[in-house]
DNA sequence: TAATCATATAACGATATTGTTATATGAATT
DNA sequence: AATTCATATAACAATATCGTTATATGATTA
């Protein structure tokens, strides 16, 4: 039951949510991409996506200057099944402020 | 994406998830049996159950003396997906202290 | 090696949430 | 009608979370 309030917590969030829905779109995003496209502050984004990724739905890796993250691969049926449903609402996100990298 | 966020906070709470299980387990339950049950605060659970009735997971009605909850029977897919994650970890539940009813 | 760029962390106030204790409400029972 | 039983609500302290501002880290560039 706690993977279920681990899950819960992550996607109890708006702008978490909004970032998942952005990986499902774009499926490699540096940390600059999600502050320009959702129009958040850097240390919250870093945060947030530090949260998402300790529940171990993200991936990230070094690249250069950058941080890229991704959607974990080893997805339980738990978590596909909320990615399908943010999936459903990727509509409603603005579309992505790519950097230079 | 809200609905998400809904869904995602009444799920955020360990006993909140652990009343959802019970009802998977039971159909009908009246607050006092979750008490019981979970060793839970009567004020306690009245107040996780009117959070997760808020939500629309759940339903309630008058029944004499008590209050008997179950869960709702329009559910979507989200709904559906996160009750049968839930139902998985049902094992993990005390069995049922029911009450005279 | 100094400056710059991208990201992470720390510290803070504001707000939300949890669990408790005390009390109110409302139905059944005596 | 008074009491009892089941539930709901209010008020509170403790803790957690969010978003901000300031600063640190770490890689690249000049």
């Amino acid at each position: 039951m706690e993977k279920i309030v681990t899950i819960a917590k992550v996607l109890s969030d708006i702008n978490r949510i909004k970032i998942l829905g952005l990986l499902l779109r774009n499926k490699e995003l540096c940390v600059c991409e999600f502050c320009d496209t959702l129009n958040l502050s850097q240390p919250l984004v870093s945060r947030h996506l530090k949260q998402i990724k300790a529940s171990g739905m993200i991936n990230s890796k070094q690249e250069g200057k950058w941080v890229v993250y991704s959607l974990s691969n080893r997805q339980d049926s738990l978590m596909k099944c909320c990615l399908s449903e943010i999936k459903k609402s990727t509509h409603d996100l603005p579309s992505l402020v790519s950097c230079t990298r």
